[in-house]
DNA sequence: GGCTGTATGTTCGATATCGAACATACAGGC
DNA sequence: GCCTGTATGTTCGATATCGAACATACAGCC
């Protein structure tokens, strides 16, 4: 069962893309759109949308993070890269929750790199801000430490999915992973990007990929996968996408879940 | 460079073993022994000095966690069980942490195990008490936070390693691992249940051991390891020891980076 | 000092993934 | 409608790990 989105892509704002930030918007990010009302009200003015087109770099490794970004239809990969250039994903992120997590857990910054896998929007929060909130009232505190937990579950069954499953498994569990947090059902992301993530080599995606298609699972070209039959593909996947998927919604808050 | 321990066992305690808590023994634990004066004297009498066995189950995956667990000379081993029964060890927590996270993280459960890798003691507080403790100070909500960011980092880390680096580099981080967290030099941990924790068999850990032997770098039989070359096993381990390293030096307090 | 259980050692073929090199084929610009 | 770059497909042998079966060898108990 496939988290339900917004039926809204980037598109459906009329001409008012100025630097009024719209609630509808907002509310798209499901972090946001489960703030008390006060604290709504207050981070509204600063919360500032922007673009994030596919390979920008929120932040990298080693650097300081300046801000928090709530994603509302781009979703954002957190990927480890080594010295010798080797990576690999050890989250992914959405709507449904918040890249940037080491600024309030009092790191400042991770050895990780956050990077646009799909294009799309979210908003900006400035680092100071976005400190002082998290101090300032326990609803915001609880509410991005569930969301902090949420994310440590998927990242430590990434952990072992990457030691126990085979490639094809984890393919699948990255093309559900990705399908709950965008609108429709086409991905746009090419097999060599993909290899990058799941840190293999792109010849194992493709083989991955071509079987999923023969299966008449998916169709892609060129960049562009759509998937077809998803049941198929969760019948494919390995248990842990559903580990990941009950864990978000046991965390996460009800009207998050819906 | 090993995280320096206090000299000291599970012995060096006199006959006073009674229900008096020792101030020695719960300093031995670096995230009590940073905790500001008031708290310490509040959680004293709180805190339960338990033994903890090897291979005893602190948490299972999916029961409710009554408690959280700060060893002192133990170390646990957070791990991640499959339907299979295929396993992978996640993180390690030893003196330096605390067992537990998800309760104030907000879930109260996780999907992963606890397991006592190296028989020792701990202290044990009472799931009511740490939530309560977690909310009423600042400074105990920071501390616990920048230990779970060095969390994180370390199950991140072990994600990418189980991705790309060979069963001998992981057994090389894993024994490093260990013996940061303990006082001597020497590991008391049969074959098969390192395997266990890499998730890997048994008969590759004892490929890798035996080429550890025959270079010199330790010396084992029948379930104790005794490492002879720190220096040598940081030599051949890959970058994923130094950085999970550099992350708790960096994130946890001064004193117990001592 | 022999028995027994557990720990470690060794071998086999099977499999998945790798690394590299090269073939095809589509999309968009001109 | 052709050219070119990027995306995908295919093949090769090399390697690491697996799964299973079996051999050895030490420790502690009687």
């Amino acid at each position: 069962m496939p988290i339900k989105q917004p039926n809204k892509k980037s598109g459906a704002k009329p001409p008012s893309q100025k630097s009024v930030t719209s609630i509808t918007d907002v509310k798209l990010n499901r972090l946001l759109a489960a703030l008390p009302a006060t604290e709504f009200k207050r981070w509204l003015p600063k919360l500032e949308l922007i673009d994030l087109p596919l390979g920008h770099v929120l932040y990298e490794s080693s650097a300081t993070e300046m801000n928090v970004y709530f994603p509302t239809t781009a979703i954002i990969s957190l990927l480890y890269v080594m010295k010798n250039g080797d990576s690999a994903e050890i989250a992914v992120v959405g709507n449904e929750g918040i890249v940037g997590i080491s600024l309030f857990m009092g790191g400042d910054t991770t050895p990780s790199r956050a990077v646009v896998q799909s294009a799309g929007k979210g908003f900006r929060l400035k680092a100071a801000i976005m400190k002082k909130e998290f101090d300032r009232s326990g609803s915001v505190t609880h509410l991005l430490l569930r969301y902090t937990q949420a994310l440590i579950t998927q990242m430590a069954q990434t952990a072992v999915c990457n030691r126990h499953h085979s490639l094809d498994q984890q393919l699948c569990r990255w093309l559900l992973l990705s399908l709950d947090r965008l609108a429709g059902t086409e991905l746009v992301m090419t097999q060599e990007l993909i290899a990058n993530m799941l840190g293999v080599r792109r010849e194992g995606v493709t083989e991955g990929a071509s079987k999923l298609q023969k299966a008449g699972l998916i169709r892609y070209s060129r960049g562009r996968i759509n998937v077809l039959d998803r049941a198929g593909l969760e019948h494919r996947v390995c248990e842990c996408y559903a580990v990941v998927k009950v864990e978000y919604d046991r965390l996460l808050p009800e009207q998050m879940a819906a």
